[in-house]
DNA sequence: GGTTTTAGTTAGCAAGGCTAATGAACTATG
DNA sequence: CATAGTTCATTAGCCTTGCTAACTAAAACC
């Protein structure tokens, strides 16, 4: 938790940190349902039909309905969406070279290794 | 995000893991001014005021005067929060017995020299 | 003794979790 | 093929928890 809101602080964009997140998985894995994005996630549908929603209003991803499945619909990340997504990427290099700089490669290692192993976790 | 919300789904204490956050943090610190446990958890102290009073209405915590300042006032940790602390951290003990068990003595090893690393970072 | 600073709080706003319920589209079964 | 069940997205409504701005009371400082 002190990590999650130690990281909230750097946010200077108009996206919170959850958008950001959702915008970087559509980049990341490509276009997707909200059921996936959602399961991808760890939040309920409903949670992450409301943050969509807020993306769709503001510009920064598109909906378009599934061609075969009448039910479903995919989510594209916009243009825009791309921008302020390599914006705050830039902001976040600035930051990792600065506090990184305080650390020897063996502990940057560390953390490499590290974040491998908690993905496999938060993804079990 | 993700690491963030795939914990959360393991809750399952009548306390949100805001809430358990700063109830560790008391037991672990002692007793604290709210607005030292806003700056360690990287809130500000309003966000810290209404986290206390939840806890404190249901009788988590307890808010008593400094004698020697009168504006400030000490946060302390009641029974019944060592109480629901204690079984919180037996669950998450369960938990961690289970997911640790895929991994190994290095892997875990790489996980507590992070914590570490990670502990330095949230505090700069 | 009056001004400034500091600590905690209150008020009000927005984001984002959740469950329950709804509606539309697909699937399966009799 | 019709009907019943399932699945997907959404809506509605609740709560927690960030924030800033403004307020009060106590301390500190000319």
């Amino acid at each position: 938790m002190r990590l999650t809101r130690r990281l909230r602080q750097e946010r200077h964009s108009e996206l919170t940190t959850n958008q950001l997140s959702v915008l970087g998985t559509l980049r990341t894995n490509g276009p997707q349902t909200p059921g996936a994005i959602a399961a991808y996630e760890h939040v309920q549908p409903p949670s992450m039909t409301r943050t969509i929603n807020c993306l769709d209003d503001a510009g920064y991803v598109l909906r378009a309905p599934d061609p075969d499945d009448g039910r479903q619909i995919m989510v594209t990340i916009s243009d825009k969406g791309e921008e302020v997504l390599a914006a705050e990427r830039a902001r976040r290099d600035q930051w990792l070279a600065k506090h990184f700089a305080g650390l020897s490669t063996a502990e940057k290692k560390t953390l490499r290794d590290a974040v491998a192993i908690l993905e496999r976790l938060a993804a079990s």
